[in-house]
DNA sequence: TTACATGTATACTTTGCCTTCTACAAGTGG
DNA sequence: CCACTTGTAGAAGGCAAAGTATACATGTAA
């Protein structure tokens, strides 16, 4: 019976086709799969058993395209960076910055989630997001610097600006991205609020 | 020349004398230092050796104190848990709530980074604080209910304010924690800036 | 001084998961 | 038809880190 004329795999259902895709399209596949399958519990504690389950294909086809788990996760991390540069442009945190994030955030949910709520935590990974948060740090320290004075409160919100600002974008994904419009202005009227807060005394 | 008479430990310099603690002391000191090197990297990204390295004693009496990396690990969590509960007392979120918070963040800085920076996003573990985060965001979302109408915009202000509250504490620890009352007023100042900011319109 | 709790030191086993390998099946294009 | 690519299936291999075991040293208290 089983030896009989080959058939494709245990002989399980209807025997479903097969999805062929070329190399690059099954890269992105894969990438697609693996951002999805880190962004639900980050590195460490994702398996490649996951991300083959997530991408529905084998183990073995995650070695054809990628060198090693770090690897794979690498790549992961580079195009949501990417993504990221991208979709907020070269933007030096004008009135943009927001509403830019925003779409950004809608283009690639888990990778940004996976940046940002994983990613940064993350020792050996921590590196390649680094730049980015350096430079909103930056930017942010600079912009405050002209109306809190140096010293550990300027600290305190230079490093809480851009941290809270990253939180409201992932829970308004999280509420379902409700009217990015209205999202992007109670977003920059929080961090008003917060920068507000932030001087010394009225 | 080595096998003379026994001499304690390697006979590397002048033989530090071995601190003996009894048992329930050595067990506090062990998750002490535990707090501290899993408040580093997290659970997984951190290993025994390293834990036994901080608490300076070997991997062996780890074993002595606690049955696996996991029941440590447990350990850590409850114990913070529980200082922090203590520390904000069962004070339903008046006025004092953000005083509360700074205090038991100042009086268990480790344990109060470890539990909101890294145990909150570890799938087998967040279950241990999820009492006190579900709490909060229940106790935020009965106070919005009162000025923001039900919908994905009251969920997401539920969610943020929890959260933005947090971030702001352990900026505050990072900033090296600077004049506490000021910070429950900056911090209280901010919250309301940010409720007020998720408001549909003014 | 004897018994025990606490500690060091180190070698060993086990386990989980990444990684590799082999064998085969089936679409695709020249 | 034939070479090539894309795919499955599953068995080993290998390694790092968890966990176990044994032997010995030394304060402390009955």
């Amino acid at each position: 019976m089983s030896t009989a004329a080959g058939q494709s795999q245990h002989e399980a259902g209807p025997a479903r086709p097969v999805r062929r895709l070329r190399r690059a399209e099954r890269r992105e596949q894969i990438l697609d799969a693996a951002t999805r399958a880190f962004a639900r519990a980050g590195y460490a504690a994702t398996g490649l058993d996951d991300i083959a389950a997530e991408a529905e294909l084998t183990r073995a086809m995650l070695y054809r395209h990628f060198d090693s788990k770090a690897d794979l996760y690498r790549a992961v991390l580079d195009r949501a960076c990417t993504r990221l540069a991208e979709a907020t442009g070269a933007d030096n945190f004008d009135d943009d910055a927001i509403p830019a994030l925003l779409r950004a955030a809608a283009a690639d949910p888990d990778g940004f989630r996976l940046l940002f709520r994983y990613a940064a935590r993350e020792p050996d990974f921590r590196e390649l997001i680094d730049s980015i948060t350096a430079a909103s740090r930056e930017v942010g320290r600079r912009n405050l610097a002209r109306v809190i004075p140096e010293g550990p409160w300027l600290d305190w919100a230079a490093n809480l600006i851009p941290a809270f600002t990253l939180e409201a974008v992932i829970a308004w994904l999280d509420a379902g991205q409700p009217d990015s419009d209205q999202a992007a202005d109670r977003i920059t009227a929080a961090v008003h609020g917060v920068m507000a807060a932030a001087h010394p005394t009225p």
